[in-house]
DNA sequence: ACAGAGCGTTAAAAAAGTGTGAAGTCTTTA
DNA sequence: TAAAGACTTCACACTTTTTTAACGCTCTGT
C-alpha cells in the first residue's frame, strides 16, 4: 500500500483527491500550505506527492525546491491552465509530471501509476546517443569505445546534454542541473566549458550545436 | 536521508554493507532471513532494499515476490556468480538491478543511486493547434513533426498566438507578452517579426491572419 | 481618384549573444 | 609548501538576432 501526500490549499480539492486515492488503496495525508507540507513529507515519507502550484505563502515551486534537497519522492504537479511557464519551471526543478485542473480521475490515477512504477524495463545506468556512451556507473564517457578524459563539470554537462540528445536544453536548465546548489554564477563560464567539451569530443560524430539566445543541443550522426 | 534494508544471511556481508551505506548517510536496518526481512520492510518502509538471492529458508526470489505484492521499493539484488538464471528470474519478478559478489563499493553505491533516482517518463507541457505543436520545455516548435528553427522572439510570438489559436490577439497583448519587462518599443518591429514567422511557417496548414487595426490571429486548417 | 492609415517587405544599423585564448583564483594532492 | 589540475574571469573578434528605417502596397471614406 502506498502513502500519498496532498499539498493543496483548497479544501474541496483535498477532499476530492482523498476520496479518489483512498478508493484505490492509498493511505492519504494532507497539508493545506507549503511549510506544513514539507513537515508532513519529512514525517510520513510518502510514496508520492500531489502538489498544487498555486499555494499561498510558500509557493508550490519553492516547496518543490526544498523537497528536492533531500527527497527523490515522485511529485505530481496540480496546476491550472495558463501556468505554462510555472509548469516548465516545476519540471526543470525535478517534478515528475503534471495534470491540469480540472482533470479526470482516470487521468490522475494513470499518471500516478506511471510516475510510481519504477520497475518495468530495466534501463542500464548508461545513456547512449549514436557513438557516444555516458556511463553513470563508472563516471566515464566513451565515443566508439574510446574513453574521453573529462573533468567533473564537463562530465555533468555532457550528461545533461546527452539525456536530452537531439533536443534543445536551455541555458537555464543546464545551469540548474550542472551547478545545482552552488552559489557561483556560471552564466559566463558555461561558454568556456562548452568550448572545452567540444574540443574533447573532436570530430567523431558527436557535436554540440548552439541555439542562439536559447541553449544548446547535442547532435549525433 | 534514505533508509536502506539489508537482507542477507552472512553477518560479515551485512557488516560490510552497513558500514558502506552509513558512511554515505543512509539509515540502515538489517534482516538475516527472508521472513524477518519482509517484516522489516513493512515496518521501516525502506527507500531501497539490498536483497541476497542465496537466502536459507524462504529464498530470495520468494522474498522479492511477496515484497512486490504491496511495495514498489527499489530492490538491488546481491548475487554470486553462476546464478544467471536466478538473476533473470529476479529481474522478471521486479528487481531493479543486481551486483555480483564480490563487488566494489563504488559500483554498489552508483547502482543504488541509479535505481533510486529512476523516474517514470515525463510528458512535456505543449500547446497544440492542428499540425502545430509548441513545446515549452524544449523551446521547440514543430509542424507535422518537422522542427522549426525559431529565434527567441519568434518562438515567444508563436507561443502567444498558438495559446489563443483561432482567436484574435491584439497587438497590445502580443507586445506585453513577448516583450514583457523590456524597455524597447517594438510597436513597429512587430510587423517584421510576424513577417519572419510567416516565412518560417511556410504553407503547411498554419497561417497568421491580420485583423486590421486590431491584431493577429493564428489559423489552423 | 486621392489622401491617409495600416500593413508587408526589404535592407542596413545596432544590439545581443557566442567562440576562443589566456590569465588569474581556487582546490586538491603529494 | 609546492605543484597540478580545475574552475572562473576577462578581453576581443565574430555571429546571430533584434531594431530601425524606408518604401510600396491595399483598403477605406470622402
Amino acid at each position: 500500500m502506498s502513502k500519498a501526500l496532498i499539498i493543496d490549499d483548497e479544501q474541496q480539492m483535498r477532499r476530492l483527491l482523498r476520496m479518489l486515492l483512498e478508493s484505490r488503496g492509498y493511505e492519504v495525508c494532507e497539508a493545506n500550505e507549503g511549510q506544513h507540507g514539507l513537515q508532513e513529507a519529512a514525517f510520513h515519507r510518502p510514496d508520492v506527492v500531489l502538489l498544487d502550484l498555486g499555494l499561498p505563502g510558500l509557493g508550490g515551486l519553492e516547496v518543490l525546491r526544498r523537497l528536492r534537497e533531500w527527497s527523490d519522492v515522485p511529485v505530481l504537479i496540480l496546476s491550472v491552465r495558463d501556468q505554462e511557464a510555472t509548469k516548465v519551471q516545476a519540471l526543470e526543478i525535478g517534478a515528475d509530471d503534471y495534470v491540469t485542473k480540472p482533470f479526470g480521475s482516470a487521468e490522475l490515477l494513470a499518471r500516478l501509476n506511471v510516475i510510481q512504477r519504477r520497475r518495468g524495463p530495466r534501463h542500464t545506468p548508461e545513456i547512449i546517443a549514436g557513438p557516444l556512451k555516458v556511463d553513470l556507473l563508472h563516471h566515464e564517457a566513451q565515443i566508439a569505445d574510446e574513453v574521453l578524459k573529462l573533468t567533473p563539470t564537463e562530465f555533468a554537462l555532457l550528461k545533461v546534454l546527452t539525456e536530452h540528445a537531439g533536443r534543445i536544453v536551455t541555458q537555464n536548465q543546464i545551469v540548474k542541473q550542472v551547478w545545482a546548489g552552488q552559489s557561483s554564477d556560471p552564466s559566463e563560464g558555461l561558454r568556456v566549458h562548452i568550448n572545452h567539451l567540444r574540443k574533447k569530443l573532436g570530430d567523431r560524430g558527436i557535436r554540440i550545436v548552439n541555439e542562439p539566445g536559447i541553449g544548446y543541443r547535442l547532435e549525433a550522426e
